[in-house]
DNA sequence: AGGCGCTTGTGAAGACGTGCACAAATCGCG
DNA sequence: CGCGATTTGTGCACGTCTTCACAAGCGCCT
């Protein structure tokens, strides 16, 4: 996403801080490494093979030592990595050590589920606004944080150090809160209502959509079923393997 | 997932109900051509062009031909697609034409705002359990749904032919509930818990996972940082095309 | 009927992601 | 001190996905 750079032009010749310009397949499976390790380090562990990191955040081996490679060598060859280290180094280029601040917008349904999840906070953000258009919900409490109107977020903005807006709003309204965002400045959006965004070039935009999920599932579940109705086109290969445990991804890629 | 179809094999030679065989990468972006159609004929258009549903779905116009030709050859040249037709086609692919029954387990402070969306009945899914292993919460009613108890989930699922199940519950319940979600023959799961599961070849499972999507954006934003930090490194790239607009895309690795 | 503009469907090329397999590195122990 | 067991880091081959570019097809207008 924003992606730029010349074709044909030479990376960067002068090597700088690195910038890791890591796969994005990687950042997408990093944060899943971090709360690996963060079990790991709470069940008493200090360091861990690549085989036990992998099969604990749901990889293969080799691609979890390739993502960890592209951070640099903090492995040591017949031993492992070391959890704490690896915790430090991955915070680090997620950029985690500080904590980042989180507008949400449109405390519905969904919004009112979020506001009072206390997961983000372990995980290095902080929801430091609530933002409605209702003014019937303007001044509601929750979680010790007060509802503010829309259209106080150029202030809050200011006030709170917002890096990141969460729209919680129906799809309608989606697009104006995306915009009115982007215009004080906030880069990083994460979007629940189910609608595409426009946004300008340098701005993130991630969705969530869990009717998209269903579907998916729905698709895999149509095809078992015309599988298992046509027991003789594909042979005995659906039989084999009963007992076969495995962890079956998602989104990546698919992310995706 | 659960692949098979020998590599040598001659794909199908009488040609039965087709099996399609679509690229996951397609599958994870039908329900959002899905979406675009929908929005696209309650505004009263009958045909668009790839170039219209793909700004509306916010893909590449090849990638969205590419896609909608895995399904056959539903568009006409010079014209576009019709968009009755492809609902149908598209739906059917997705097995959409049946309504899907949903079980709902762990109705917490997330499990509330899910139990209370309606835009899971307007995409072919229908709630039909309501599942928690609190007795203080079992009895209650949310959205004319009775709380059952998860010991209860046998019969539910025999009564209520559950297809799908949805894991709400805190991380360290996820597993327990899944192993019973797959005892009671469900083969497709959708986990908001942030843990990996474990579950038998055959079975389904996707992931959605808030601290790692903000953890995704705060890894962009980082690196935003870094870069207008170093303005000499890159030359004028980031400069150029101050204007532009650009959708940016999601998950996808995952595919996401 | 014929030509013209528009849009689909697809071949080909390249970018990207994955996983095997193995050399290099490290530790522990005799 | 050397050796074997263990595990990382990575070269390589393969498969998947994306994107360009264009021929083939369709409808409309004259
Ligand atoms: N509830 C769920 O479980 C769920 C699940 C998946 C997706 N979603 C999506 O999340 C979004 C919110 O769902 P919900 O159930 O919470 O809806 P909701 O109607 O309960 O809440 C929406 C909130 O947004 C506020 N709002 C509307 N326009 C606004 C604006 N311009 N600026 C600021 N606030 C505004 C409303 O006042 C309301 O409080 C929807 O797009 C929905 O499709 C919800
Ligand atoms: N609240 C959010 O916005 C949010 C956001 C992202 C992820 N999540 C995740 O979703 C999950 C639920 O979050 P929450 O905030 O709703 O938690 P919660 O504690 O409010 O609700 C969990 C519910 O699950 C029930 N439960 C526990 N064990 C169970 C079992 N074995 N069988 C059936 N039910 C059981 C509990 O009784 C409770 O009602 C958590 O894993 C959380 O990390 C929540």
């Amino acid at each position: 996403m924003s992606q730029h750079r010349h074709p044909g032009a030479p990376g960067r010749a002068g090597a700088v801080p690195a910038l890791p310009d890591l796969p994005e397949a990687t950042v997408a499976r990093l944060p899943e490494y971090l709360r690996a390790l963060h079990n790991l380090a709470e069940t008493g562990h200090e360091t861990v093979s690549s085989e036990g990191l992998a099969s604990a955040a749901g990889v293969n081996s080799a691609k979890l030592r390739k993502d960890l490679s592209h951070l640099g060598s903090y492995g040591t060859r017949g031993v492992g990595y070391d959890i704490a280290l690896l915790v430090d180094q991955i915070e680090s280029v997620l950029g985690l050590t500080q904590c980042r601040s989180v507008a949400l917008v449109g405390v519905g349904n969904l919004g009112h589920a979020l506001a009072g999840y206390d997961g983000f906070a372990s995980r290095g953000f902080r929801i430091a606004a609530l933002l409605d258009a209702d003014p019937s919900r303007v001044g509601e409490e929750i979680n010790g944080l007060v509802v503010r109107h829309i259209d106080e977020l150029p202030r809050v903005a200011v006030e709170e150090a917002i890096a990141i807006g969460v729209i919680a709003t129906p799809a309608p309204a989606a697009q104006a809160v995306a915009d009115q965002l982007v215009a004080v400045g906030v880069t990083s959006i994460l979007n629940f209502a189910p609608c595409v965004l426009s946004v300008p070039e340098g701005v993130d935009v991630r969705k969530v959509d869990l009717a998209i999920e269903l579907q998916i599932l729905s698709f895999h579940e149509h095809r078992k079923a015309s599988l298992t109705a046509l027991p003789a086109a594909g042979g005995s290969a659906l039989t084999a393997l009963p007992g076969g445990l495995a962890v079956t991804d998602t989104q990546e890629a698919i992310g995706t």
